[in-house]
DNA sequence: AGCACGCCGACT
DNA sequence: GTCGGCGTGCTC
């Protein structure tokens, strides 16, 4: 008979070895003992463990268990801690984060780390907090004597009965209340701390906080399309400004909710607009967690906790809000489907509009994706029958559709950007007491500074660009590497003292206005102007306080915001995507024009839309100013089809950049030739290896860019490739000297 | 990516 | 004599 001692150690013998992914660019597992005392069953994938790792410590995933390393057994490790006793994430979000980090060519270590909340990374325990659930005490009722003259604590009365089984301390702040509010309620005796009760009574409690609203017969019929289905389905949502696509949103999720399941909502990175969220949180009961940049840690795993063990109902939130574990997920929609902040720029180059389509398939729920400029890949995927579309094309009220005109600029005088026209029509819309929408996509008070004596340009000392002339502060500032410095005052060239600004941003065009109309208050609205907090809050409640005024920014006035008054909207320099190098200029273009023009206009005033332009002829312009976007779209689809480029072709793009413009451009050369090898080798179809050349803007903060484009007929042969290349490039002794990262389905060029 | 080790220039 | 520049190599 083994003796308990024997026991043990025949059963440390057996301890398979633990593969785990760790925060690190190496795009491998590596391999550990478990740790001391810790049994083999208890280890399993999903599971985080702290480990040792060169001369410092880490917290990884286990991502496989192997009885077997190629390493020799001396120089295996032993894991320090076994963090969690159950798998981290569902096993369907253990499954998109592995196939993200495979479609992406990502580590799948560094792709964890994307994917979690910073507390997880760190090792922090993923359970929710047990002994905090607040509950009113039996019998306090909102109008109690003790709390008349304390509106907050009344307030915190009246949410807390809508929580009879008790609201997690977690989510106090997403219900607006404080933890010393809630104290000062405990100690007059009105409110209590319960432990939970982790079973969770499913008593009908009222999901709505409010009645829906009357849906119109567009809306009905996509409510009843997305109500049918069962399962995996994705559903193009096309809705103009105003159709009210937030309500048919809204109502797909009460759908959900009765099925006691879970939404998950994705919104672009400018869109958390308060009205919008005000609109979730008003009408459902069940708790509405909104992941904002203003979490700290804590409350973001927090919030975490709360989807992933099914306590929050609805979850909102950016790109990353895509990796929020649900515990009974039921729909996933995507805002603004269109929009570039779904598309991670760096490191982890993920899409999450992409990732929420294949989430849904992975989990069998349905995917929403609504936009009133749907991009080309969405159409595509309709008229290839994966996606099914729905409509809405009447605004709320009947409002007319906005009236689009093209103002000929050519050999016209431009003050601030404002051509004499234009001003005149901006005056009579004032004087009828209207608002007005001026859209200038530059910020700044002019793009150039110019010696008027002899040509010189300012440039960036390192980059490919020219610096912006700012005012207020007077400075000169590079919008692509963020350096800045004191506005010359003689050339430094000819040494002319005649500097003049040349061409116009939002500061300028700001300052005609103001001098054109002195009696208007002229509200700007950018990055600049909006730095401070609540900046952004303020304008907005001034000018839906109505009364006559104009307003001047760039794409921050495009996103999400809603001015019933304005009744024109002038769009200073439409030509910019008329002739860009991306060949997704024109799309955008189409997309940033009829955003900006469906911010304005309602029922009893329609809207009018001016475009400023060079180019009135130009076939684009007068497409989208007769037939909308739908008509761009199609022409763009057409050219994309042509030219063989996405959605009809799949394309990776390889950057590099180094100090010396040749050690970037060699590395790509290399990979080239290698890919190219590789192609043969295996016998791939259809690639196609367009480079390597230099970037569009080749010197950017002080750095020679370069790319190298990778384009084929068929997704699997383009991934093929990259799974055998990739490794490759990886030991690529240059790699090491040249900064590099792989773009899979990029969405700018640059 | 970090972080060590390692081998050559201007400073207490 | 040291502090520190970044080249090279490793992380189970």
């Amino acid at each position: 008979m083994l003796t308990s001692a024997h026991c043990s150690q025949e059963y440390f013998e057996s301890v398979p070895i633990l593969q785990v992914a760790l925060p690190s660019p190496l795009r491998r597992l590596f391999d550990y003992r478990s740790p001391v005392g810790v049994r083999a069953e208890d280890c399993g994938i999903g599971q985080r463990v702290r480990v040792p790792f060169g001369n410092r410590q880490m917290v990884g995933v286990i991502a496989g268990l192997s009885d077997t390393s190629e390493l020799p057994a001396a120089k295996l490790k032993r894991a320090l801690e076994l963090i969690d006793l159950q798998p981290l994430l569902p096993e369907s979000l253990w499954q998109l984060c592995t196939w993200t980090a495979s479609y992406y060519q990502h580590g799948l270590g560094d792709t964890l780390s994307s994917a979690l909340p910073v507390l997880l990374r760190q090792g922090e325990p993923a359970l929710a907090r047990q002994d905090r659930l607040w509950k009113l005490t039996t019998g306090t009722y909102p109008e109690h004597p003790a709390i008349a003259r304390a509106p907050k604590q009344k307030e915190a009365v009246q949410i807390l009965a809508r929580h009879p089984h008790g609201l997690s301390h977690a989510l106090i702040g997403q219900w607006g209340l404080t933890r010393d509010c809630l104290e000062a309620l405990e100690r007059k005796g009105l409110a209590e701390r319960i432990s939970q009760s982790h079973h969770h009574v499913d008593e009908p409690l009222p999901l709505l906080r409010e009645a829906p609203l009357t849906a119109n017969s567009e809306q009905s019929e996509a409510l009843a399309e997305i109500v049918a289905k069962q399962g995996f389905a994705t559903w193009l949502l096309e809705g103009v400004t105003g159709s009210g696509k937030t309500e048919v949103y809204l109502q797909a999720i009460e759908h959900a909710l009765r099925q006691h399941k879970q939404a998950l909502v994705l919104i672009p990175e400018i869109g958390l607009t308060p009205q919008t969220l005000e609109r979730f949180r008003k009408r459902f009961s069940v708790p509405v967690v909104i992941l904002h940049s203003g979490l700290n840690d804590r409350e973001r795993l927090d919030a975490w906790i709360a989807a992933r063990d099914g306590e929050a109902g609805v979850i909102i939130g950016t790109r990353s809000a895509i990796f929020t574990p649900l515990a009974r997920p039921g729909l996933i929609i995507v805002d603004e489907e269109h929009d570039l902040s779904y598309k991670q720029q760096e490191g982890l180059r993920y899409n999450a509009r992409d990732l929420a389509v294949y989430r849904g398939h992975l989990e069998q729920t349905g995917v929403l994706l609504g936009s009133a400029t749907p991009s080309l890949e969405s159409l595509h995927n309709v008229q290839r029958g994966r996606y099914q579309r729905l409509r809405l094309t009447q605004r709320a009220g009947n409002a007319s559709p906005p009236r689009f005109e093209c103002l000929d600029i050519r050999s016209r005088p431009l003050d601030g950007g404002l051509s004499r026209p234009l001003t005149g029509l901006i005056g009579e819309h004032l004087r009828a007491g209207n608002q007005v929408l001026v859209f200038i996509n530059r910020r700044g008070f002019a793009p150039t500074l110019m010696c008027h004596d002899c040509g010189w340009i300012a440039e960036c000392k390192r980059c490919d660009a020219r610096m912006t002339v700012h005012q207020a502060p007077a400075h000169l500032h590079c919008h692509h590497c963020g350096s800045q410095r004191a506005v010359d005052r003689h050339c430094p060239k000819c040494n002319g003292e005649d500097l003049r600004p040349l061409g116009a941003g939002t500061e300028r065009t700001e300052e005609q206005l103001v001098q054109s109309f002195p009696d208007v208050p002229v509200m700007r609205i950018d990055r600049d102007s909006m730095s401070r907090k609540q900046a952004m809050a303020d304008m907005l409640r001034r000018i839906h306080s109505g009364g006559r005024c104009i307003l001047v920014g760039t794409q921050m006035l495009a996103k999400g915001h809603h001015f019933p008054d304005v009744t024109l909207v002038a769009i200073l320099d439409a030509d910019g995507g008329l002739f860009s190098a991306d060949f997704r200029g024109p799309e955008r273009m189409a997309q940033q024009i009829t955003q900006v023009a469906g911010r304005a206009g309602r029922a009893d005033k329609p809207g009018q839309v001016l475009i400023q332009t060079h180019m009135a002829e130009h076939p684009l312009l007068i497409d989208l100013t007769e037939h909308g976007y739908p008509a761009i779209a199609e022409r763009e689809l057409a050219a994309r089809q042509s030219a063989n480029l996405p959605p009809y072709s799949f394309i990776a793009l390889l950057r590099a950049e180094a100090n010396a413009a040749a050690l970037a451009n060699q590395f790509l050369e290399e990979a080239c030739s290698w890919a190219e090898q590789l192609c043969t080798d295996n016998t791939l179809q259809g690639i196609e290896l367009l480079g390597p050349v230099p970037s569009p803007m080749e010197r950017r903060a002080g750095r020679f860019r370069a790319q190298l484009l990778i384009q084929a007929g068929q997704r699997s042969v383009l991934h093929q490739l990259l799974h055998i290349w990739l490794p490759q490039l990886e030991v690529h002794p240059l790699a090491r000297k040249v900064r590099w990262s792989l773009d899979v389905d990029p969405l700018d060029m640059f």
